[in-house]
DNA sequence: GATGCCAGGGATGTATACATCATGGTTCGG
DNA sequence: CCGAACCATGATGTATACATCCCTGGCATC
């Protein structure tokens, strides 16, 4: 096997650190004690020491003063933030996108993702296709940061998108799951509709504008859990490691 | 000494692979071979991958197929990128201050940063105090990014200014060697100016569009070193390892 | 002549022992 | 009683030896 993902001891200490801040095993602002870790985990310090390093990249790890890592802390509003970024950045691409001109074969993809997307949002609510559009939601994303063709902007996106809280999917299991918000699942799609239109008309300004509301709906839903109902928490990816 | 920047091999390897990669030493697509690296560098493989990995979280290397690192290969293109992309966050970072309220400290710092450009750019172009110029404009875009009072924006905004031609000081050295630019300097100073205006007027989306065109100038500057007098190429920090 | 296999060399990945440094408590002097 | 220096402790930083893997080139086979 080649690749980045290879199955060594720095990924998999990867995936296990990974997996215990998101569900909260380890929590939010504590030291991570190199030795101790790398007993619990059943692999040396040199190979936790690179997953570490790799952590501080996507955000989720910090050098603490005078040596070592400690879990990032993050408070509702650094959610808010990621998710202000996150439509900055989706605006800048589509905007891009639409001035320099889109890659064909990538925009080919992206109209059929958004008319597939139809089918997955019907008229009814009720015969929602879930894990079908947070496949076909997840593309779309992911084509968008590619379809202006700079490296600069999709690496940026990557990395921006890679917190949890503010991936392009991380609320869709809330709208979901509470009936009141099934509908903007219809409004999202209408957004993504709109956008591919945008692009291809080569309005730049107006695809940015749509994308920054986009990425607004993922604010309404996080603002919707804190105020109604916080036993929602746990369902959106990551959110248990921000500290309330 | 305490803090980040203690004096580690793994520091000294990240500075002197920097230094290397910035002034062409080590060419951009070049495998960074660790044994030999390490036997040039003086220093042991284990801090050398320390400094590989973080020189990845500049931006500076890539990892490849297969395991090992590489210099990460810049076109023209990725410039004019990395400049957009500095132009939108700077903008964001100001919309936002101006929406959510700038931090009144580090606001008064910046109307006092920009009273003292003032007398850095005197009308006559001939008495410009260059150095003083570099370092007030530096100060104004950190106390930008800190602003808004977001961890989120600011830590965004440092790593996409990382990249040495993203900075915006980056192309200063242009204006002050060619005199035809050297009155842009003045329209940087007037851009300044309306920023700090708009923020404090609430103003955001002004304070936005301001910002992404502040960035602009550097396009221009780009712009103008590669289509009329290459011989400045050098000059600019980082312009070296782009490849053309 | 093309293709697939295999072996060898050289690279990266990992473990571990050692060096160094930060920190907190204790003791001694003022 | 307060402060500063020192020392013990445990953490991170580094070197190095070893394990593993990838790639290349040559050879055999089809």
């Amino acid at each position: 096997m080649s690749g980045p993902d290879r199955d060594t001891q720095a990924n998999r200490a990867l995936r296990a650190l990974r997996d215990r801040i998101f569900d909260g095993t380890i929590t939010g602002g504590a030291r991570l004690y190199e030795v101790a870790l790398s007993e619990t985990l059943g692999l040396s310090r040199t190979p936790l020491r690179e997953a570490l390093g790799r952590l501080e990249q996507e955000g989720l790890v910090d050098r603490a003063e005078g040596g070592g890592f400690m879990v990032r802390r993050f408070s509702f509003a650094d959610v808010v933030d990621a998710i202000e970024l996150r439509g900055v950045l989706e605006g800048t691409a589509a905007r891009l996108a639409a001035e320099r001109g889109a890659d064909s074969a990538t925009f080919a993809r992206m109209r059929a993702v958004v008319t597939e997307l139809d089918s997955a949002v019907p008229g009814d609510p009720r015969a929602l296709r879930f894990d079908r559009y947070v496949a076909l939601n997840d593309e779309f994303h992911a084509l968008l940061a590619v379809l202006c063709g700079s490296t600069v902007i999709r690496r940026e996106l990557e990395r921006a998108t890679g917190l949890p809280f503010a991936s392009p999917s991380a609320f869709l299991a809330v709208q979901e799951e509470v009936p009141a918000f099934r509908r903007s699942l219809g409004l999202a799609q209408a957004q993504h509709r709109a956008a591919v239109e945008a692009i291809g008309r080569r309005e730049g300004a107006r695809a940015e504008a749509i994308l920054r509301e986009h990425a607004q709906i993922a604010r309404a839903n996080l603002e919707y859990v804190l105020a109604e109902d916080r036993r929602l928490i746990p369902q959106v990816p990551g959110l248990a490691l921000v500290k309330h």
